[in-house]
DNA sequence: TTCCGTTACGATACACGTAAAAATC
DNA sequence: GATTTTTACGTGTATCGTAACGGAA
């Protein structure tokens, strides 16, 4: 993000009509994340050339440089970057709109709500229980429910601040809990009454896990890496992580496991989160009753 | 809106591929809007046959049937009424990733603060004496402002509710008054202490006026039609209308107005939004300084 | 030289317009 | 018979792929 200069294009005559395609900014968010015309290309199933004029169409239409083309790959420029956020929630939208119309045409047009898998299990069974008519849950995994929520597959959600992104949704709260660590039984801390993050983090040889992010890679550290809720409680088990999270979740662990409050891990607030404009009454009904619980 | 049946296409072959794009987006739209092909196509500058077919590709991507076919007109399905609503969206978020990454490449970057023509002048003048850096006032219409911050030719409004809409943006309240129904100067009703919403509505004579819907059409009815607050008042010192408004907007009327108070008309409450993803320093600064005033 | 992005060119596919047909009131 | 939508057909534009070119490390 070097500081350039004139990343406006001069109107030197051409189509300036402002009719962008979707295709165009998905060919831009394919290459601004590859920030590389050949990767970007493959993953699009085409060949470079005419992935490199629709970037050029795209950059003439609005008169703006997008990226700077170096030797070994491209980098954003500063209106770059705001395209691709901008691009990601245009190309969320459109996504939604294609999956709401066909799920209000479905033969069965229930309410879907997403949560991750296993958490809280207390909460949805008592939705559940209250508010028969008609809801499909889909359990996913973590950050999965908020990418179902935004781009359409699912009509409400449970979310889990500050680990979610709510930005964008109306939500309610509906539960606050702390934070806890879990060590395996017998382990030497496992007696203290409670633990900060500092030393948590500093645990020898019981790195946290680490997490897949949005696109599907894992950050660099030294814990292993996990994609459930088994698969870190079995490695906490074998001696190999510990791992930090709300305290609900002990019901589901058994007795292999070793607990410590930590004072100074962020609350965790599950919410229900539905889009804005949700019109639909099934889905108020919904928020209603998870509230009253 | 009759109750039919089978909404959903069978697959029969085809290239069904998520790939929607928005000028299939934008031709629905129009579609929707005119319920008529023909104008629709006027309107879009384009013949019929293409657009029917685009349609017809539309709901053979979607596997869904988007419009009953009359012969005087299209109604739409409970999906394509579904689809009008997201389609707008997803429309309004590729043109707002359009304009914000224009004027990210701008030479001059300014925060750009849309707000109604009259309103909350002294609130403005305040906020911009507290904050001079590069602030650009768009002073627009009634209904101006959100549309503004929906299609990203703004990063921050100053919104009325329960006038605007502020779903799916961020606010924080400014400021709530109580409204008032500005009289003709001598009406007899002029030293009432106060009025209520049934008796201003049936004012012989002084008709409520009628405000443009965001199509740009006037709903029905007796009043005459307004587009500015500056038509508002003479109609008013004419004698030809009577209007309810915030107790604020006092300080821009003559002395040829009596205002009355009207203890049932809804609270009017200021709102500064800006758009739920924002990133930008300039826009947190903002409304952190309007909140302190 | 090697890697990467761009330009050139020919072929295919897509969308459009005009004209004629089918359908509904 | 009057609308309105749809099908048919020919044309033009735009996108794509292959191949050749230009530039930076």
């Amino acid at each position: 993000m070097d500081g350039d200069t004139a990343p406006v294009l001069p109107l030197v005559g051409g189509a300036y009509d402002g009719a962008v395609e979707t295709r165009e900014l998905r060919y831009f968010v394919a290459v601004a994340e590859e920030s590389h015309f050949g990767r970007a290309a493959q993953r699009l199933a085409m060949a470079q050339p005419p992935l490199s004029r629709a970037i050029q169409q795209l950059e003439r239409r609005l008169g703006v440089v997008l990226l700077h083309r170096t030797a070994r790959g491209v980098t954003l420029t500063e209106a770059g970057s705001v395209l691709l956020r901008e691009a990601r929630l245009a190309l969320e939208a459109v996504e939604a709109a294609e999956h709401r119309t066909r799920r209000a045409a479905a033969d069965r047009p229930g309410v879907v709500l997403a949560t991750k898998a296993g958490a809280s299990r207390e909460l949805l069974s008592k939705l559940l229980d209250a508010y028969v008519d008609a809801v499909d849950v889909v359990l996913c995994g973590p950050g999965e429910p908020e990418r179902l929520l935004r781009n359409g597959r699912a009509d409400v959600a449970l979310l889990h601040r500050p680990y979610d992104t709510t930005a964008g949704f109306d939500t309610e709260d509906l539960h606050t809990e702390r934070q806890v660590v879990v060590l395996p039984a017998g382990h030497p801390l496992a007696d203290r009454p409670h633990l900060s993050m500092a030393e948590v983090n500093t645990l020898t040889g019981l790195p946290l896990p680490r997490w897949p992010r949005r696109d599907g890679s894992y950050p660099d550290g030294p814990g292993p890496q996990v994609r459930d809720h088994t698969q870190l409680t079995q490695l906490i088990t074998l001696g190999r992580a510990c791992a930090v999270m709300p305290e609900s979740l002990r019901a589901q662990l058994g007795d292999d496991h070793a607990i410590v409050p930590v004072p100074d891990a962020p609350a965790v607030t599950t919410v229900i989160a539905w889009p804005p404009h949700s019109r639909s009454k099934a889905v108020a009904d919904l928020v209603r009753t998870a509230q009253s619980l």
